[in-house]
Formats: C-alpha cells, sequence, structure tokens
RNA sequence: GGCUCCUUAGCUCAACUGAAUAGAGCAUCUGACUACGGAUCAGAAGGUUGCAGGUUUGAAUCCUGCAGGAGUCACCA
C-alpha cells in the first residue's frame, strides 16, 4: 500500500461527508478547518464542532462523538478518538506515520514543489540601492526578505525571477559627484583603500555639510529658510549637474560613470557576502525615459494635465488622494515617472504573473499612487502590482540617523559577526578536521545564518529591534542553534553509515511520543511552505525550523537512536533523523542559510 | 492636523482563516554530562494581550471610542 494523501485531506474528506449523511451539512472538505490537537490532550488533529450544532440540533458531545465513530469507520488510519467539550480529537495510527516516513519524508526534496519553468513568471524586485552611499541595516532587511521571499516562492512552485533596479541617477548622485570634483583630489578607491561604494558614500555626506554650511550663511544674511536651501549655490549646482546629466553631457556622464563603477564593485562584494543575486538588474538610467514617454502618452490621453509653469501632474481626488508630480517644470523626471517606466519595461520582458516589490513600508504611499496611475494609464496588469511592504528596522536606541552617526554598515555589520562566530566556534566547535578555508567558511556561514535568521524571524510586515548585542546570540531561537542541531544530526547518519532503509512492513514496534511529536512536525512542512508563500512570509518558515530543531533536541535527548539494539527501530530513528537534517537543510535554505556537516 | 499601521511576560518575538489553560527565546533560579556532538535537555517563576465598551456559544484576533508609538501627506528616492 502507498500513501497518496495527506491525513488531513483524507480526515477533511470524511468529516465533510459525515456532515452531509448525519446532519444534511453541506461543507466542502476545504472548508474544513482541522487544527493540531494542543498537547495536553490525547490526539493528533482536531476538529472544533461549535460551528455546526446549530445546524446539527444536537449537544457539541453528541455531534462530536457522531462524526468521530463516522470517521473512525472511514478511515483505517485513524485509531481512535476522543471528545472533550466541543473538541473533537483524532487519534493518528502508528502505522501512518511510519508510512509517512519512509515514503515521504525521506525524500530529500520533501516539502518543496517542482517549478514548471514555463509558467508565467512572478518577478521579485528587491534591494535597489542608489548609488551615492553604501548598504546598510535597513537595506540588508530588505536583501535578506528580497532573497528569502524569492525562495520560498519558488519551493511553492513558482517561476521565479529575481531583479535589481538600480537607482543610479537622479538628484543624490550628483550630490556626490559634486562633492567629489570640489574636495576629492582626485581621490579613488585604489589611493585611498576604501571600498567604492564607501568612497562615493563619504562625498555624499561631504556635500551635505557643505550645503548646510551655504544654507546657515545665507539665512544669517537675512534670507528666509526655504529660500536658502533652494538658492545655496550648492544645490544649484547640484541640479544644473543633472540638466546636464540627463541632456548627455559628456563630461558629467564620464564622472557618473566612474563613480558609479566603484559603486558597484562596492555593492557586489556586499552582495556576495550575504549571499544573495539576480536574474536581471535594471539601472533606472535606462529606462526612466520610458517613463517619461509613458507622461507623454498620459497627456495625450488626458488622464494627466500640465501646470501653467511645465511640470506635469496626475488628478489623483477623484480617488480620495493628492495631486502627484510626474515631471518637474524644467522636465526633469522624478521617482514615480521612472517606477511607471520600469514597471511597463519590466511586464513588457517577463509577461510576468505577478509583480512584487520589496520596498519598506514608507512607501506604502507611492506604491498606491503607482497603481491607480498605471490603472489610470490604462494598463490592466496595474493589479498584478504587489508591495511587499516591510517594516522598518530600529535600534536600541531608536532610529538610524545618518547626522547622528547611528547608521549600521552592513559590511561593518557582517565583520563583526564573524569575528564573533570565530571566538564562538574556538570555544566550543568540533572542527578539527577542518583545514583553515574550511573554517573560514564555517564562520562566515555561521555569522550569516546568526543575522539572517535574526532578521527573517520577525514577520516582515512589522517594525522590528535590531540589538547587536542578541543579533550574535548563538543560543536559544537562533540560527547557529538550528545549524547545531543539523551538523549534530549529520554526526550520527555519518556513523550509522548505509544502514538498510527500513520498512514499515515488519516493524514490530510501537513510536514513542517524542518521535511522534518530530513526525507530526516534518508532516506540517508542506502545509507550512504553502502558508509561508501565500503570507509571503519567511518568518513562517524560520520558526518551523526552530520548532522542528527544538522537537527533533528533545527526542534525541532522551531516546537511544545509534545505541538501539532492535534493528528495525534502530533503521527507522536514524531514517527520521535524515528526513530532520533535510528539512532543517531545506528550510535553512529557503532562509537563505547553509547549514554545516560539523561545527 | 488628515490618512495608514502598530501596542501580547522585565526584554525580543509566536499564536494560519475567531476556539480548549495565550506559546518560545533571552535574562533569573533549580536539576541532568567518563557525551550516538552539553552550542544540548528537563523544570521553576514570569500575563487583566495598552485602556473602555460592543458583536459572538467562544475574542490577542472582528467593530466603536480613547491613550501611547511609528510612517506618510516633497518639484527626495
Amino acid at each position: 500500500m502507498t500513501m497518496t494523501s495527506n491525513i488531513n485531506d483524507s480526515l477533511a474528506g470524511a468529516i465533510s461527508l459525515a456532515l452531509k449523511e448525519l446532519y444534511g451539512i453541506e461543507q466542502q472538505p476545504a472548508d474544513v478547518v482541522l487544527q493540531e490537537t494542543r498537547r495536553d490532550f490525547k490526539g493528533d488533529s482536531t476538529l472544533v464542532v461549535f460551528p455546526y450544532v446549530k445546524q446539527a440540533r444536537k449537544s457539541p458531545e453528541a455531534v462530536a462523538a457522531e462524526i468521530g465513530e463516522a470517521v473512525k469507520k472511514a478511515l483505517p488510519e485513524v485509531s481512535g478518538y476522543n471528545v472533550i467539550k466541543g473538541f473533537l480529537n483524532f487519534e493518528i495510527a502508528d502505522n501512518y506515520w511510519l508510512q509517512f516516513l519512509a515514503e515521504k519524508a525521506s525524500d530529500p526534496l520533501f516539502g518543496l514543489a517542482a517549478v514548471d519553468a514555463k509558467a508565467a513568471p512572478v518577478v521579485v524586485e528587491y534591494s535597489s540601492p542608489n548609488t551615492n552611499k553604501p548598504l546598510h541595516l535597513g537595506h540588508i532587511r530588505n536583501n535578506l526578505l528580497g532573497w528569502s521571499v524569492s525562495q520560498l516562492l519558488a519551493a511553492a512552485g513558482a517561476n521565479v525571477k529575481k531583479v535589481n533596479l538600480v537607482n543610479d541617477r537622479g538628484i543624490h548622485i550628483c550630490k556626490s559627484m559634486l562633492a567629489w570634483l570640489r574636495y576629492g583630489n582626485g581621490e579613488t578607491p585604489e589611493s585611498s583603500g576604501m571600498k567604492g561604494d564607501h568612497l562615493v558614500g563619504k562625498y555624499y555626506v561631504e556635500f551635505d555639510k557643505h550645503y548646510k554650511d551655504e544654507v546657515k550663511q545665507l539665512m544669517e544674511s537675512g534670507v528666509e529658510e526655504e529660500q536658502a536651501k533652494r538658492e545655496a549655490p550648492l544645490m544649484v549646482e547640484a541640479q544644473q549637474m543633472l540638466k546636464r546629466w540627463e541632456e548627455g553631457d559628456k563630461e558629467v556622464r564620464a564622472l557618473w560613470e566612474k563613480m558609479n563603477g566603484w559603486v558597484y564593485a562596492g555593492f557586489d562584494e556586499t552582495y556576495n557576502r550575504l549571499g544573495v543575486g539576480f536574474d536581471k538588474v535594471y539601472y533606472e538610467s535606462q529606462t526612466y525615459l520610458l517613463g517619461k514617454e509613458l507622461v507623454q502618452k498620459g497627456l495625450d490621453m488626458g488622464v494627466l494635465f500640465r501646470k501653467e509653469d511645465g511640470s506635469v501632474w496626475c488628478d489623483l481626488t477623484g480617488d480620495g488622494l493628492d495631486q502627484k508630480l510626474l515631471l518637474r517644470k524644467d522636465g526633469t523626471s522624478v521617482y514615480m515617472t521612472q517606477d511607471l517606466g520600469t514597471a511597463l519595461l519590466r511586464h513588457n520582458d517577463f509577461g510576468a504573473e505577478r509583480l512584487i516589490y520589496v520596498v519598506g513600508n514608507e512607501q506604502d504611499y507611492h506604491f498606491k499612487v503607482l497603481k491607480l496611475i498605471l490603472g489610470k494609464l490604462g494598463f490592466s496588469w496595474a493589479d498584478k502590482v504587489y508591495h511587499l511592504s516591510y517594516g522598518m528596522v530600529e535600534l536600541p536606541n531608536g532610529k538610524m540617523k545618518s547626522r547622528e552617526g547611528t547608521v549600521v554598515d552592513a559590511d561593518d555589520l557582517i565583520d563583526e559577526m564573524e569575528k564573533t562566530a570565530e571566538e564562538m566556534s574556538r570555544e566550543h566547535g568540533k572542527n578539527d578536521e577542518l583545514c583553515e578555508e574550511e573554517r573560514k567558511h564555517l564562520y562566515h556561514i555561521l555569522a550569516l545564518g546568526a543575522l539572517k535568521y535574526f532578521i527573517l524571524k520577525v514577520d516582515p510586515t512589522k517594525n522590528m529591534l535590531f540589538n547587536p548585542a542578541e543579533s550574535i546570540d548563538f543560543n536559544g531561537n537562533t540560527g547557529p542553534f538550528i545549524q547545531y542541531t543539523h551538523a549534530r544530526i549529520r554526526s550520527i547518519v555519518r556513523k550509522a553509515g548505509d544502514l538498510s532503509e527500513f520498512s514499515t512492513l515488519n516493524s514490530q514496534f510501537s513510536i514513542g511520543e517524542k518521535e511522534r511529536g518530530v513526525l507530526k512536525v516534518l508532516h506540517s512542512l508542506p502545509d507550512t511552505i504553502t502558508a509561508a508563500a501565500n503570507a509571503y512570509s519567511p518568518a513562517m518558515v524560520a520558526n518551523y525550523a526552530y520548532d522542528l530543531a527544538k522537537a527533533f533536541n528533545s527526542f534525541y535527548q532522551d531516546t537511544p537512536i545509534l545505541r538501539e539494539e532492535n534493528a528495525q527501530l534502530k533503521a527507522m530513528r536514524v531514517s527520521l533523523c535524515a528526513a530532520v537534517a533535510g528539512a532543517l537543510k531545506n528550510t535553512m535554505n529557503i532562509l537563505g542559510i547553509e547549514v554545516p556537516e560539523r561545527m
């Protein structure tokens, strides 16, 4: 006998049938809600019968008992049931769990859906940095989320394409360029020994400093603040530079290319360390013109309008919003203009089923407007745009502020984590067999395991607090705890050698509570991945991996595995170990976290 | 000020579409090692789920009001 369906599906089907036969209640199997039986009660799967008692015209206890009896008769996998108030707890036979282990959980790809490469892709945009300063903690959450959500959707069967949209043009870039010209003395990454993105960032800060001085001086000479900000010579010059850039001025373009090149080299290094990547990279410098064309089209269609000063707007007052600027009076484009263009381009490039944007919740308004304007421009696919809006990262002493120097730099943070991982490993590790290079790699994956898990375990939609001290913790609900569990299991499996696969046919044993506990967590993996993908929530996967590791550790602590004398039982336990290791590896992989063989 | 979101143990976080006694980790305290890897496990303590109402057989979850916090309302991105 081979297993065809999941026990919960069987239960739902049988319950649906029983409801109809006993009480004439029409309830589709898909609508039958089953939940895991709470630890304190006997059973594996629970049906709450309260919703049916009114129609059944019987007491909750009676309804539960009648359904229980009918389901038990219908399904051989149900070994029994018990009723407590309106809760019907089904008990699932050992054989079901053993068969599940042998036939499903042992598959290295258990829980992962096959990807149809021909299906319309789901395009995930994430990272999308500005090229005027290096990546910081906020970008880290974005990058980890983007990568992980992509992995997650793929695990659920989607044909995912990861894209990055580099914001390589605009007034902010001009600020860095201008400051470098003025104050840089020809400094380069080579001459300074600085990473390119950090060097350019330094001049962005430099601009701000001098600009503020100018504003202050103007105000002291009696100019109003607003006017001073607008008319400070540095600002005027930066704007002129942007204009020259848009006109294709050779000198400006050459400098722009040089400095952006520095930044890209720096970014690539950071992306590599974070273990993220893209299928396609867009540059706004190559796409913003399309946005301008769209604006012209909108004007022709009459859904946009031009003001007297020449600026172009979209009127959204009918949608309860404001008017939105799309082109400045000097004809240069703004953020929204570009995003309109890139959305169209991306739609044309991929014929996407969904366009997902991993962008912070500070831009909720922007995306609301983006979808509205796309709709007004007549694009039926506007509703395929999905803003995966994630919360801000805060520090124990409040928000990150560049002015106050509280920005946590991505590269520094990774350095810190790696140092700590090395210290921890030297103290606790069992890695004598590893060579120097392997050890370096180990420190790296432990450091990133800690960092990634710390960030991804939190519900993406919520703001989170990043406590540096806790993020490098290796105990409790952390990445390294799960990595450790994996390494330990792999050690057992290696020692077990090639035990012949256990067979459920002649198994002469019953499974213990701890084993059943682990099997049940394993069993819920496919459902967890589906639910997590629907919710775009790597956090659900992270918490799953932790639950599995904990269930396993508890089992491991008081159950002999290699010391077990009953060969069948031993084989089953080794098989269980291997299955858990596989599930940990796959779920951590969704989070972008590598698991080591030893640590 | 308008709009959006948030508030769960001392701290950081869970709780899938409303269901049994709201769960973990950290920190604190107590146990378990000549170990199939102790970076572990077992246990104790810790809660009026911001406050006040309402809907429901049943509310952390849904509705209303209030308080506190965040974001946004740019010719920045």
